[in-house]
DNA sequence: GACATTATCATATAGACAGCATGTC
DNA sequence: CTATATGATAATGTC
């Protein structure tokens, strides 16, 4: 089909005519065919890279009113507001956490594009922008399948409909097994199909040989080289360049490091530009490695490093990248030769092989449409039986998507949010809009029962809820609701709070202990060596502490981890710099600044909730109603800790 | 006795969403 | 309380 005959405006015609594309590609066409230009409810299940940008431009283009794009991730938020964004005539707006355009003129925007937690929380906030989008696009669909954030994807999907329940919705997703089924909740036809705009091959390297799985073979025989080295030099002989995928950021420092010693191309700009202002030894081991035109990725990276190496990689001055997981779902970063080195992750519970579906997208990396003649991807064999391997990962179906919203975690906040956003007043309302989520389609709602039960009762016992007449989230419950922190964070910090405002002491390291020891903050980790010394250092402050040093209830370890964490954040916010942290604490610089945005969220919440304890009355938990309570010591040391910590990120 | 090889043991383990208030595409 | 690779250190082996 060409692209003319798209009952489309001329001069949309024209922007796509002008980037070369003329006629669709043939998943595009079945999503046409299947009415995406009519308004029509479709579920489109293709591979990465094989156009589902343009099925959700036509989508939205045509839609009868601003649309909606909604991604998992913010790196691919930026992304999709670039390309929306040349769009002729069209009015792009962004909502993200970090990148955020205000609530009000949102809904000025044709197309705006936002995280899905972002939409979740417009919903919950009740931003006008929603109520008025008449299409809504959403990106990896698939991810409904994930432990966290597939909960968030099916609720709010479930709120939308509720909301606008003539939009149209077109869903994107990976080609996975029950496609269908996803399909089928969303009143949405499947289109499916497995085409891709550039011929990929995958296969099995073991003992010198990759066996592709069209039959082909390639010999590939290392000397005394690692075979992923061999695998790597060989792409690169043949003009092309190699994606590595490793388990950890470890491995794929010294990987990046030992292919380096090659010097498979002269990057020394690359190397200089990374090389600027690389005081820590990660940016250092970035800058070596670059030179000789390799260079890692994980989440470790500064986020500049981290946009330099994707840019010069694309721009084909790097010929090698040894990537972390963070790549394969990330922003669009092809190679020629896809190289899976590790098949395995520590998951907390030992080696657990990769999903189908991540080594799928892992592979759907290969290939450069328009710069490579083929995409070829490889699993590396290493003691372990390459058949099964073969068995397991080449030409399969990836596992099915599963609903995981049967977890006290997310009942817990969604629970509330449900209550404190207005879709349910009684038990029976809430059931009902549970009845309509993805795993009610897949499963049965009444399986939720017990769950819902026992957050409920938390949700009472903490104060969030009242059950007397109905359901109802109380003030409390709404604030926590809204600042969209987990139930638990919320219950964790009015307790926290309520010792702290009877302390003689409250410092910074007492307000970042607060906030560090709740359920949104990662944890770090406490090396054997590390802990003695921050115990020590505990005690030594036991009075700036919420929690009683000395005499201890609970997990002291893992208390030691929030103790780390604080000082931390306390020695950053007082100039100490990234090369120092890192040796200090082995924290790679990414993590600094994500514990210290986190840091500084969570302060936010918990200004918001201690503002609410000194102006309200104070629910039935912790300490509080006695006279020697001082709530407004706390709150301007809570104010001040977060001026400290956006100061400090400014540097 | 100097040094190489091997046994033992400790260590560390992917990623990344959200609020709010201002002014940055 | 799960598993594996790596790096440091100790123990053993070789010339």
């Amino acid at each position: 089909m060409d692209v003319r005959d798209l009952s489309l405006a001329p001069k949309y015609i024209e922007h796509f005519e002008t980037q070369g594309i003329e006629s669709l590609y043939p998943p595009q066409e079945a999503a046409v065919e299947a009415g995406i230009t009519r308004g029509e409810r479709v579920v489109a299940a293709m591979p990465t890279a094989s156009g589902k940008t343009l099925v959700a431009q036509l989508a939205m283009l045509s839609a009868d009113g601003p649309a909606l794009y909604v991604v998992p991730l913010r790196a691919l938020a930026t992304e999709k507001y670039d390309t929306f964004a040349e769009l002729p005539d069209v009015s792009v707006g962004i909502a993200t956490g970090d990148y955020d355009a205000d609530d009000e003129s949102l809904d000025e925007h044709d197309i705006i594009v936002a995280t899905s937690e972002k939409v979740d929380s417009a919903i919950r906030n009740g931003a006008n922008w929603v109520e008025a989008i008449a299409c809504v696009v959403v990106d990896e669909v698939h991810l409904l399948n994930a432990h966290g954030r597939g909960p968030t994807l099916e609720i709010t999907l479930a709120k939308l409909r509720r909301l606008v329940p003539d939009q149209q919705l077109v869903a994107l997703s990976a080609t996975v097994g029950n496609a269908a089924e996803i399909a089928d909740w969303l009143d949405a036809e499947l289109v499916r199909s497995t085409w891709r705009p550039i011929d990929l091959r995958t296969g099995v390297y073991d003992d010198g040989e990759v066996t592709f799985d069209d039959g082909t073979t390639l010999s590939i025989v290392p000397g005394d080289e690692p075979p992923t080295t061999a695998l790597v030099a060989d792409t690169i002989d043949d003009g092309g360049q190699a994606l590595v995928f490793v388990n950890s950021r470890r491995e794929a420092e010294t990987l990046a490091q030992s292919l380096g010693v090659h010097g498979f191309r002269q990057a020394p700009d690359v190397a200089a530009e990374i090389g600027t202002g690389a005081t820590t030894s990660t940016g250092q081991a970035l800058a070596e490695a670059a030179d000789g035109g390799v260079a890692f990725h994980h989440a470790g990276l500064r986020p500049e490093h981290r946009s330099i190496v994707e840019r010069a990689f694309r721009e084909r001055d790097l010929a090698v990248l040894c990537a972390t997981p963070t790549l394969a779902a990330g922003v669009n970063v092809p190679a020629r030769r896809v190289i899976v080195r590790d098949h395995e992750r520590f998951t907390g519970d030992g080696y657990e092989p990769l999903p189908i579906l991540e080594v799928h997208q892992m592979f759907g990396r290969a290939g450069r449409p328009g710069l490579d003649p083929y995409g070829e991807a490889m699993l590396v064999a290493t003691g372990v039986d390459a058949d099964a391997l073969c068995e397991q990962y080449i030409g399969t179906e990836p596992e099915r998507v599963e609903s995981k919203l049967d977890s006290r975690e997310a009942l817990r906040t969604h629970v509330l949010a449900t209550l404190a956003g207005g879709f349910a007043g009684d038990r029976a309302e809430l059931d009902a809009l549970l009845a309509s989520t993805f795993f009610a389609h897949q499963r049965d709602a009444a399986e939720l029962t017990d769950l819902v039960d026992e957050v409920l009762s938390y949700l009472d016992a903490t104060g969030m809820i009242r059950r007397d007449d109905g359901l109802v989230a109380t003030d409390l419950g709404r604030l926590v609701s809204r600042v969209y922190v987990d139930p638990l964070t919320g219950a964790a910090v009015v307790e926290a709070l309520g010792t702290a405002a009877t302390m003689d002491r409250v410092t910074t390291l007492t307000v970042l202990e607060i906030v560090c020891d709740t359920e949104d903050m990662s944890t770090q980790y406490v090396r054997t060596e590390e802990a003695g010394r921050l115990s020590e250092f505990a005690m030594r402050n036991a009075d700036q502490f919420t929690k009683p040093v000395h005499d201890f209830e609970g997990n002291f370890q893992s208390w030691l981890a929030t103790v780390k964490t604080a000082r931390l954040l306390d020695d950053w916010i007082a100039g100490v710099g990234l090369p120092e942290l890192d040796e200090r604490y082995g924290v790679a610089p990414g993590d600094i600044r994500r514990l210290a945005e986190r840091a500084e969220w969570l302060l936010s919440a918990t200004e918001v909730i201690a503002e609410h304890l000194l102006t309200g009355p104070t629910p039935g938990i912790g300490a509080g109603q006695d006279s020697e309570t001082e709530y407004e010591p706390v709150l301007e040391r809570l104010r001040e800790t977060r001026q400290a910590l956006l100061d400090a990120a400014d540097d």
